[in-house]
DNA sequence: ACATATAGTTGGTGACCCCAACTATATCTG
DNA sequence: CAGATATAGTTGGGGTCACCAACTATATGT
């Protein structure tokens, strides 16, 4: 596989020659990850702020919980919770059913910051595609959606409300 | 525009319906950016650096166009240059025609290096694609070049060989 | 020549990441 | 129940990476 002859473009884009796949995808990855962590900065968030803020709107886990959601040490997640109860964006609260744990609780300050963070990657996410017409960007969606659903599938994370097995059934 | 909802995906995957488009190209990105940054590590890189090294594969650039390239203040290039220099993966070269440039050479063990890393990503990101037929793969990447292409000219970056005037023209 | 622009480095600060070590609470044994 | 173990979280130490402001040195413009 990934026989062809090996050259990831690393560099910006120059031409407007089709990218073969992986010179493709790994662009686009680079163009969005670039635009969100922009957005990001002008909220005065990292990319890692804002991911930890967006998990924290409908859950409320403890440190060991985002620790594993974040593919991060435990000790990085106490760092990042350190630095975002700092801003009043998240609280720590004591874990009723176990004594060790603490449950990290967005802030209202938190919710509406992430808010307009999340409205504004929505907007900069769309405008990356707005040259497409509405049937490529429908295809766009629908072959990235393949993509990283077998990916997360791959990668055995299942999270909660496990679902039937529809989806790729190849 | 964006007016979806506004729900980004930050968390993991969790079901596997069809995301849309925002969710579907944040997410993609996390995939490959993630499985770039997984493989950069295992070859004792960052991201940076391996972008760093990409560049410098079939370029000798000062430091002030490294730091354009990669979108850096040019201190921070500074220290990117000390640390791979120190790793013995570049060399700073005096330029001949301005006496206050530097140029930055990779080395012979930084070639390689990076070669072995690039090789690593292409065979990851085609991993990433694998449930794709032949023809979605196409597909996909055409439409991702189309999103890549259409962004970079949109900011401007146009490095080498400089084409007339077209661009943003507004 | 004199001012000004440009190239690069240095020093200081901070975010973020990891690992190893440590405290405290749970849990699993005998 | 005691004692060993496991788990939760923090702390301390160290490294990368990023920025800004200040500084030196070389170029360039008038």
């Amino acid at each position: 596989m990934a026989g062809h002859g090996e050259r990831v473009v690393l560099t910006p884009v120059t031409g407007e020659g089709n990218l073969d796949l992986v010179d493709a995808l790994a662009q686009l990855s680079f163009a969005v990850h670039g635009s969100l962590a922009r957005i990001a900065a002008a909220h005065d968030l990292s990319m890692v702020q804002v991911r930890l803020l967006g998990i924290l709107r409908d859950r409320r886990p403890t440190v060991s919980e985002l620790a594993r959601f974040l593919e991060l040490d435990k000790s990085s997640v106490t760092g990042l919770v350190d630095r975002a109860a700092g801003r009043g964006l998240v609280r720590r609260v004591p874990a009723a059913r176990d004594g060790r744990s603490v449950l990290v609780v967005i802030t209202p300050a938190g919710r509406a910051l992430v808010g307009r963070a999340v409205q504004a990657f929505d907007a900069a996410v769309a405008a990356l595609a707005i040259d497409l017409s509405p049937t490529e960007r429908h295809r766009l969606s629908v072959l990235a959606s393949r993509v990283v659903v077998a990916d997360a599938r791959r990668r055995g994370i299942v999270l909660e409300g496990e679902p039937e097995g529809v989806g790729v059934e190849a």
